[in-house]
DNA sequence: TGTTTTCTTGACCGATCGTTCAGGAACTGA
DNA sequence: TCAGTTCCTGAACGATCGGTCAAGAAAACA
């Protein structure tokens, strides 16, 4: 910082204001003077530092991703069990979706339903968030099937796809029935789709 | 249709064309003024058929329940094999998320992320849906498991619950990645799910 | 033809939208 | 102190928003 008048906020908190609103209400029903309002600062300061909404969002995008998203992914990675691994993301992604002050769901997927067909930038974020997810969940469905946990015969990479999808359709039942029952019912299941066989089920009428 | 001027267009055709726009759009960033062009009448005649915005909104939702819901639902409900009825159920999802002049995802499930949890009307509306869903599921659960083709031990609201929440995870994955590989894979995972045994996995550490 | 009823149109309304920028404030350095 | 740099504020801008309503049109009926 050279010459000149010192910030008064700090970007990072101000960002995580914009990430609280955007997480809550999206990206259009969110007004810059909604914004202002919650994030303590003039609408000014807003666009000097961030650029503009649409710009603000994303930040904001990228943000939860090195939040909230990296906390997910780090339970995925811990040098555990790749199967504990997988149970403890999901337990993680309903204390998430069931703490009382938190924003319903999640900013990456009501981003996708939001945007994604309709803001190149939006849906490249999400996309790429989403591949994070799936990759960190490849991994630990590997290290789950070098650990005999997971059945071997098993594409790990369907498995990641499935795990991301549960993943999504979760923070969608999270926001449409914000009930612990009803997510712990739908996570005992997911969870105890590892453990089937390969069946070629899917195709067996063609 | 009694004295005075008839009215010049079908109130379901013009509501088709409404419900289009939002599901393509959402509700926010959809204004009457686009409204207005792609249903090809004037503001005056919107206002004075459907009320506001919202109610118009309301309206494309449960005519998205009466036409494209319904159809999955048939799908469920066929007097078949469940087993058979939940596969064609996620088939025909895929083959409607590939749509080529369709719009991305699913109405309910964009409206459950955008509005869930800040309109009581849209949240009302789209947990109708979503029960209603789950009660077709549910129904086609039960069927197989007296038929044999799933495990008699396993919780079939459960089954139902997860069945719901891996149809908005597709509906997610669809608009982030529209690619048949993708929703393939996640739906052989689910389907091959229902073949997995009853096993207390996700409480194992408690 | 005139009256009544209902429908259609689109200009208009007040409010809000996202963005800009002039004026003033807070700092550094000469 | 002054000049230059950067930050903060909020009034103002042009555009758009959702909704209203007067005027005219299309019908049935007397």
């Amino acid at each position: 910082m050279g010459v000149g008048r010192p910030r008064e906020f700090e970007r990072d908190v101000v960002l995580d204001r914009a990430m609280q609103v955007f997480w809550s209400r999206g990206y259009e029903a969110t007004s810059i003077r909604h914004l202002v309002d919650r994030m303590r600062i003039q609408r000014g300061s807003l666009y000097d530092t961030f650029g503009d909404k649409r710009a603000l969002f994303f930040a904001a995008i990228d943000r939860y991703d090195r939040v909230v998203t990296a906390k997910l992914l780090a339970a995925l990675d811990e040098p555990a069990s790749g199967k504990d691994a997988i149970r403890r993301f999901f337990r993680f992604k309903v204390e998430l979706a069931l703490e009382p002050r938190r924003p319903r769901g999640c900013l990456v997927t009501n981003s996708a339903s939001e945007l994604a067909s309709r803001d190149r930038g939006a849906a490249t974020r999400v996309g790429a968030v989403l591949a994070k997810i799936e990759a960190a969940f490849h991994r630990a469905v590997v290290r789950a099937q070098k650990a005999g946990e997971v059945d071997r015969t098993r594409d790990p990479r369907a498995l990641a796809r499935f795990l991301t999808s549960s993943a999504q359709g979760l923070s969608v039942m999270a926001k449409a029935f914000p009930e612990r029952a009803v997510l712990e019912d739908i996570v005992g299941v997911v969870l105890a789709a590892l453990e089937s066989r390969r069946i070629p089920w899917a195709k067996s009428s063609t």
